[in-house]
DNA sequence: GGGCTACATGAGACTCGGTATCATCACCGC
DNA sequence: GCGGTGATGATACCGAGTCTCATGTAGCCC
């Protein structure tokens, strides 16, 4: 490893401010509801934004793991990103819009131990989702028929 | 379309039986816990049985249409397949051994009732996976140190 | 049992989301 | 402003899954 004791520069500050990742995070702040990688690289073509797709998959990564960030599974066994609080949720996406909310998870916590208690298992993470109609998109389907 | 009133043999009865089919269940029966399409392939090559990878997708894909057969969705966002009863219910997933155990969602549902009345979402379907260790695996944790 | 036909197969090309590589660029602490 | 290091982006690559199409075969009818 040969590895020196004085770092010179190393561990200096967290991730650096540059142009594309402010680009990206303009992308998504002008998005609403869930959109993928793709979405966000037609977004940048479209507007003439000089953006790579490896630069957006890392982005979106470094956003994941700074928790501003969420990737969703559809019902479709697809994946999709949404914006969201770092604290601990759960999300309801409107199948229709793509719009997504949040919820906390206090009752589930007790289905979890519950479940844990019948199986033996012992529950370290646990993913819910819920998928349906959102409450404009319900106005909609009863306005349009 | 110009399409003929009568059909000679169409809508005679169910999927057929064929060799593939039987050969992709034998390996599905053969394996405990999650796998993917890549380890029924895998499986397949190293006993020299001859099945195409796009045949194995589709008898995936039937099973899952028939229900005895579900798609988990792991933690680090791949799919995975789990034999299981065609009933509502969902899964449990072992992080280390992989294995699956099924529990109903009689709880679940009043979760779902709530979070329907606080955002007045209408929820037609959920997902809901928890991970963990199962009891086999906690043990040989605690066995090993 | 034989014939027939629609469904199933499988090789391989293709798509799509995501990752790895690597030479070049630019942020930012000094 | 300099310098070093992390970031970029073009491109190749990867793996899961789908599509195509010529060929094979299950299974119904006789």
């Amino acid at each position: 490893m040969t590895e020196t004791s004085t770092l010179p520069t190393v561990d200096r500050a967290g991730p650096r401010q540059t142009r594309p990742r402010r680009l990206v995070a303009e992308l998504i702040a002008g998005r609403t509801g869930h959109f993928t990688a793709a979405d966000l690289a037609a977004d940048a073509q479209g507007r003439g934004l000089p953006l790579g797709r490896a630069t957006i998959f890392r982005t979106l990564e470094l956003l994941l793991g700074g928790g501003a960030l969420e990737r969703i599974d559809l019902p479709d066994g697809s994946h999709a990103y949404v914006e969201c609080a770092p604290s601990h949720h759960h999300h309801a996406v409107c199948s229709r819009c793509g719009s997504v909310v949040d919820f906390d998870d206090a009752e589930l916590a007790a289905v979890v131990r519950a479940v844990a208690r019948r199986t033996g298992f012992r529950i370290d993470s646990h993913r819910l989702e819920l998928f349906g109609l959102c409450p404009a998109c319900q106005a909609g389907e009863r306005s349009a028929g």
